[in-house]
DNA sequence: TCAGATATTTTTGTATACAAAAAACGCCGT
DNA sequence: ACGGCGTTTTTTGTATACAAAAATATCTGA
């Protein structure tokens, strides 16, 4: 392993050990392959910059170069991993610029989302989005961090879900994933994107059906993720060396 | 010409016209087409249920069936055309739950936007509008349905970008794609989507920055396209012959 | 020793070949 | 004449082969 002119390392062997034996018909497989990957992108396995060679996917998944394309254009279509002619897929590290998209959509879409979520809830779904915020707070404490993102993310998925609109619940799925990546970018260590109780918190005022409450709760959580991160622009194509190492003075 | 099971004809004659020649480096060309294939699709000039089928398409545009194929799926992701695992693809017939969900995400959104869109307007941008708005005006008074179909929903996406948000200008540019064809499948002939003034109006309160009219508006606006609409589900699987033909009484 | 040029290897892009499923067709017995 | 059954044709799914580009390694002459 020599090259690691940024912080994008090769395919780590982690993703190999979830190695499919020859389960599924074709498209099936396609499916759960495109899940593993996803999901090792977004517990940070892969992390931005990591390059995803067709050869190596082919060699992991058992599977021809046709279908491995067919993924990563999936994946390329949903931000997850960028494609760059004749240079092959990696995944992709969000801009700034485009981290203030993600969070701003996701607060006017989320947040849009709590009345009528309210409205709908049921006792059942209670339980479930307690237990998921449970769960998340449990990996944190035991320093599960992968494990806690995920969960994270799949916690405002299923509140978007309960919304009953799949055309919402499915943008919010890829806001989420990729807020991911912008956590991984973006994020400081040690403090991850959400506060361990503020899941606990929104559930309660859903379940009073408190919509405009759950509201204003999830602008103020989803504010407090946002400023936690550093989104600063580093300038990717021309850094300043003159700066950084002070030789011009 | 013997098969019309619904109303999904097989590939035109207008879309073959608009052959491309030998042109483009691959990756453009596909982009080529895959726009020339989106827009037949929200003209109209390809209607829900047509079968596209990957041969037609190789001699059509003279790319071979993987580049035919990489099209498609991105189409399917976009929700323009259905996939059908073995038995190839059509142009999507949204259900009437996606109808509504649909416009439920493009009141949220589109809507929410406003404000924003309000602030960010300049001169130009208003003058660029307002000519949208009047080549659709115009198109509508001529009689060229299709060109005002493409030239409504190119306003609706125009108005998206100028928030400046580019993934909530992406959404909204697939939201009223799909709004087409939610058009062709439940709206009523005669009746286009916008009201042709419609959209001057909408330009004039952006331009004086007054935001929350123009929410409000977009709002009403939103809710008349929706109500001109007769989205009742046609029970695709099973339709009730007996009640259709009342033999049974 | 090292910059620049050239050869080799790796990696992606595209077309095509082959297998399997679905659809269309024709056959035949009743 | 018609419905059920088997065959042919069409159409999709997947792997693979080949070409072109990029990355890497090697060589050569100061």
């Amino acid at each position: 392993m020599k090259k690691s002119h940024d912080q994008g390392e090769e395919l780590p062997g982690l993703v190999r050990s979830k190695r499919v034996g020859k389960n599924g018909d074709g498209a099936e497989r396609h499916e759960v392959i495109y899940h593993i990957i996803s999901d090792a992108i977004i517990e940070h396995q892969l992390r931005p910059g990591a390059r995803l060679r067709e050869d190596a996917l082919t060699e992991v998944f058992n599977i021809s170069r046709t279908g491995v394309r067919k993924i990563l254009q999936r994946l390329a279509l949903e931000q997850l991993v960028t494609l760059t002619p004749r240079r092959g897929a990696s995944v992709t590290r969000p801009t700034a610029n485009e981290a203030r998209d993600v969070f701003a959509a996701r607060q006017l879409v989320e947040c849009g989302l709590m009345p009528e979520v309210a409205r709908r809830i049921t006792a059942d779904d209670v339980r479930e989005l307690k237990r998921m915020a449970s769960d998340e707070r449990e990996a944190l404490s035991v320093g599960e961090q992968s494990r806690a993102i995920k969960l994270s993310a799949a916690f405002h998925e299923r509140l978007a879900e309960l919304s009953g609109n799949t055309t919402l619940a499915a943008f919010v799925r890829q806001l989420c994933s990729r807020s991911s990546l912008i956590l991984a970018v973006y994020g400081n260590i040690g403090h991850l994107g959400c506060e361990s109780h503020d899941h606990d918190d929104l559930v309660e005022y859903l379940e009073r059906r408190e919509g405009t409450n759950a509201k204003a709760f999830m602008q103020r959580h989803l504010k407090e993720i946002e400023a936690s991160l550093s989104i600063v622009e580093e300038e990717a194509s021309a850094p300043d060396l003159h700066q950084i190492f002070g030789l011009g003075t």
